[in-house]
DNA sequence: CACGAAACTTGCGTGCACGCAAGTTTGCGT
DNA sequence: ACGCAAACTTGCGTGCACGCAAGTTTCGTG
């Protein structure tokens, strides 16, 4: 069961990401300052940080929700059918497929805005930490474990980054569908996830 | 041949991470103004932020040096020699191995203090770029030696975690010289470097 | 040598991150 | 139902990061 505190605490949560969005999205994201975030969501501007320890943190969060955690829960479900390496390209495909996509213009926001770029590239880092546990559970060694999560993260990451591009740098354009390019860029790892699970 | 500017350009840079360093042994990293590191190198405090971007990433950069661009060319130079995931295991314990350690003390303040830790562990995300220029020589793809270049960089990142992490977790302490600690996370790599190379 | 462009430094102004200590709310045991 | 402990919010103060525009230095070229 969930307490009063939690559920208050998730609520301003959420208002404060989507505040920052709307925000965003509206007057440009150099034209948001923190206070105005805050005082969109009815907190304290100290409050904000008590969330989020930057200013593009929250307007990432809109967009990204909790992805992260889904795929730790995704690779656990995949897990009983297949071997690890398969387990974590599909989930993680899976997980980044754009849905309806009320977010293609936060999207376009987000690559066009460095500070947001950057802020959206670091929140894979989040997979490390879930992705390790899942992962230890089919590989004997934690610091292995902990190695292989770390380079699907950064993998993942790689990918993002190909994806948000900002285009024109004279050279070969990446482009293609987000599943399409992250499944090329892990596909290079599962010879190490293969190895650790034998 | 090298101008003044440049010359001056990296004397500056020495005096800001030497003043950085000295300063914080001294008096303690949390009472060290980047004002301080700046008036003790001869330059304003606006100009300390032109050549580092947060107060820590002096401090570490006096340690660190620029060990990141060094691996880079070891792993150059062994790859004539041998396959690609023994050229860069090698290269890399090599170039972390402590030399003389006038800097023991230095890592001991670095360990000690959560905000120097941070910036010590993102350190080797600069490894990122050239490692993945090392890596497509030898690799047809580019976006796979991009893959492997920042798997590598991760690797070497907990490497670095688990070397300094602060003691008495209850749990098993993993210890032993950092490049053992080194050939042990980057082993799980191995198969995907040998694979890509094939 | 002279001079114009490019690189670098600096002061200023603004917004941000966060430690701290006081006030407020929630949860729990009795 | 009460009351205490823990969690959370808030205001305040401090130092930091960085855009911008003006001043200064370096460098190449005619």
């Amino acid at each position: 069961m969930t307490g009063l505190r939690e559920r208050k605490k998730e609520a301003t949560r959420v208002a404060l990401r989507e505040a920052a969005l709307r925000l965003a999205l509206e007057h440009g994201p150099a034209n948001v300052r923190v206070d105005d975030i805050a005082e969109a969501a009815g907190v304290s501007p100290r409050t904000y940080n008590n969330y989020f320890s930057s200013r593009e943190e929250a307007i990432v969060a809109a967009v990204t929700a909790d992805r992260e955690s889904r795929i730790a829960a995704a690779v656990t479900e995949r897990l009983s059918e297949t071997r690890l390496a398969e387990a974590i390209v599909d989930a993680i495909t899976a997980q980044y497929t754009d849905p309806g996509e009320q977010s293609r213009d936060a999207l376009l926001l987000i690559t066009t805005n460095p500070g947001l770029r950057t802020a959206f590239l670091d929140a894979p880092a989040a997979l490390e930490d879930p992705l390790q546990e899942v992962i230890a559970t089919r590989v004997g060694d934690p610091q292995t474990a902990r190695v292989l999560a770390a380079s699907v993260a950064a993998a993942v990451r790689v990918a993002l980054e190909q994806w948000t591009q900002p285009a024109g740098n004279g050279l070969v354009v990446v482009s293609g569908s987000l599943p399409d390019l992250l499944r090329r860029m892990l596909e290079p790892l599962v010879p190490a996830l293969d190895a650790a699970e034998a």
